[in-house]
Parts: C-alpha cells; sequence; structure tokens
RNA sequence: GCGUCGGUGGUAGAGUGGUCAAUUACAACAGACUGUAAAUCUGUCGCCUCCGGGCUUCGUUGGUUCAAAUCCAACCCGGCGCA
C-alpha cells in the first residue's frame, strides 16, 4: 500500500507550516484538505499559504475553483485522490493537511457517496419548505433514511430527497477500509493558547481582510455568497456592509472561530488513528513519528 | 434635595399575586454529520438527586397575603427631569 501523511486538527494550529516542515524533510507535496482554500480570491481570510510560506514544496488543490462554483466534498475526493495517485507515481509523499475533516475522510476512507449531482432548482424550491415538510416528504420517499436521519436538519433533508428523486432511495455508505497506508498527525493546542492565536490571527488580518472581500464583492461575488462562506467572510460581509462596528466584528468572529474549533476537534476526536501532538513543544516526537512511519 | 423611571439567572431582555427555577436570544459545555461541512443540526444549561422529588434564587431588609420576581414601606444603587 501506498503511503500518504494526514496532517489535521482545528483552526490555527499550525498545521501548514508542519506540512511544508515534513515536505522539505522527506520528499513530499502538500495536497490541502480546507473547503474554503479551493476557491480563487478567499487568500486572507481562509489562510491561504503564501508562496514564500510554501518554501517551493508544491502544493496542490488550492484555487481550483471560481467563488461562484458550486464545490463539494465529491469534488474533492475525485481530485485529491487523482492528485494523491500522480505525487506517488513521481514517487514523491503526499501530504493531506488541512482542517475539514469530512473532506480527509472523504478521501483517505474512499466513502462512495451517491452519484446524485446537485439540483439547483429542485433545492430551492425544496428550500421553502419547513423541516417537518421535508422529513415528511423523505418518509415517504424512503422510510429507512428517514429512521437515521437528523429529522432538523434541513441541508440534509434536501440532499437527502434529492437522492431518493432520482435513485428511488438513498444508498447506504459503504466505507471501506483505508486504500492508502496512512499516518494521522493531529495538532492540538490547549484552550486559552489556541484562544489567543485565534485573537492574535484576527487582529494581524483586519485591514487586508475587508479590502479582500471588497474586491471579491466588486467583482461579481454577492455578500450573500460570501456570507455563506462563514466566519471572516461572514463577519467581515456584515462589516464592510455597516451591518456590524469594529469591535463587534472582532468579538463576534472570535467567538465563532472558537465554536468551529470545537466542532473540529468533535469531528477528529473520532478517529482513533490520530496521533496529536502539541506543534510547539512535539516536533521532535512528530519527525521520530514520521521517520519510523516511512521506513 | 425633590420628582420620576428602573435594578431579574454569565450577558441582553420577558414576566408584573398562584400554572415560575422563571418565555426568548446570545454565550458556555457536550454531541451529530451519506455531494453546501468555516456550512447545517441536536442536547444540557441555579444547586442536590435513590430522577419521585428536595433545596436556595429575581438590589437589601422588613411587611401584607393561604400564596410575592410580581403588592406595600424603608434603605442601597443607576438613568432621566427639576432644582
Amino acid at each position: 500500500m501506498q503511503k500518504i501523511i494526514v496532517i489535521c486538527g482545528p483552526t490555527a494550529t499550525g498545521k501548514s507550516a508542519l506540512a511544508v516542515e515534513l515536505a522539505l524533510a522527506y520528499n513530499g507535496e502538500v495536497i490541502s484538505a480546507d473547503s474554503r482554500q479551493v476557491y480563487t480570491g478567499l487568500d486572507i481570510g481562509s489562510a491561504k499559504i503564501t508562496e514564500s510560506e510554501m518554501k517551493s514544496v508544491p502544493h496542490h488543490l488550492i484555487d481550483i475553483a471560481h467563488p461562484n462554483d458550486y464545490f463539494s466534498v465529491a469534488d474533492f475526493q475525485r481530485l485529491a485522490q487523482e492528485k494523491i495517485k500522480d505525487v506517488h507515481s513521481r514517487r514523491k509523499l503526499p501530504i493531506l493537511c488541512g482542517g475539514t475533516g469530512m473532506y480527509i475522510d472523504a478521501v483517505v476512507y474512499d466513502m462512495k457517496f451517491p452519484e446524485v449531482t446537485a439540483n439547483p432548482k429542485l433545492r430551492a424550491e425544496l428550500e421553502q419548505l419547513s423541516a417537518p415538510k421535508l422529513y415528511k416528504k423523505l418518509q415517504e420517499l424512503d422510510p429507512d433514511r428517514a429512521l437515521e436521519i437528523d429529522e432538523h436538519n434541513p441541508v440534509r433533508l434536501i440532499r437527502a430527497i434529492e437522492i431518493a428523486t432520482v435513485l428511488g432511495s438513498v444508498p447506504k455508505i459503504e466505507i471501506s477500509d483505508s486504500q492508502y497506508d496512512t499516518l494521522f498527525i493531529g495538532l492540538e493546542l490547549p484552550k486559552e493558547e489556541l484562544q489567543e492565536r485565534i485573537e492574535k490571527r484576527i487582529s494581524d488580518r483586519i485591514p487586508a481582510l475587508f479590502d479582500e472581500i471588497k474586491k471579491l464583492h466588486i467583482s461579481g461575488i454577492s455578500f450573500e455568497k460570501l456570507h455563506s462562506f462563514g466566519l471572516e467572510y461572514r463577519f467581515g460581509s456584515d462589516y464592510v456592509q455597516g451591518l456590524i462596528s469594529i469591535d463587534e466584528f472582532k468579538e463576534l468572529l472570535a467567538t465563532k472561530t472558537w465554536q468551529f474549533a470545537k466542532r473540529q476537534i468533535t469531528w477528529f476526536k473520532r478517529n482513533q488513528n490520530i496521533h496529536w501532538f502539541n506543534p510547539i513543544h512535539d516536533k521532535q516526537k512528530i519527525l521520530k513519528l514520521v521517520q519510523d512511519f516511512l521506513r
């Protein structure tokens, strides 16, 4: 089995820097697993790695979609698996690095998503319905899926109905054993430290972020769309439009980013294969682990 | 100093004699996750609990009442108006 390294963990723990370091040390290439960094123009707000930070290490799956494009886990999965194959074929080590847990799992565990493409017309219609109505609809189409789905979650319900409309029912997802020999490295920091880093990152980016958002908006990306990207783009848009003050912006974003970090942690906690490290103090341990893995 | 409005759980803010441990929102904490995943959604949220219930709360103290966050009095604190 071909080897890959996964670097995951909550936001602002230094994943990108570690990826570059490992890539330089072990002849690797980085494949970003970040649902926002795939978009062109979302640079500052998504904390996209800069040219100089890359230190000449090739980075993939960054800037591969336009913000107005529809881009999904399935797209990411396909592209990432192709890219991993490509990197292996050049006898280099793929390093999958990012904070989007579902993207990572989709690639590593090869989740077989039902091949039903998004149907914008149907979605727009269904979005008008309340969750109970959507649930009733799904019950009629696929009672089995209805039993296990979250009946309050419109996003999930709509997707399930979309699938069932085409296939008749929602197929059970198969999660196969990983097709790769994977080393999972998770980065974690104590609560206070992570919160400080989050706050610092916000104030460091403050003027540049607003310029970026204005630029994106002028280039044809609606505030509604920007809002849907969440966090810096959501609250940054609110600020740029004058809906909230700068202090409200900082506080809101810090709070929401922390909540996001906790959601990421909750996701990754489930994966028992992850080796957790402190990015500042455990550098040697990480290097040793990687060395043993690659031997 | 007089008048007036107000002081409610981490915060904002309902409640204005019993159905109130107190609507709701936010925060906090835990969790879910089948093509939007930085999204979306759920649970807990005074203290204790053998989960039946028990105990202490709505500025403070005292009073009225079978019963008070809700009524009365005094006091303390804050806003506003007049001096």
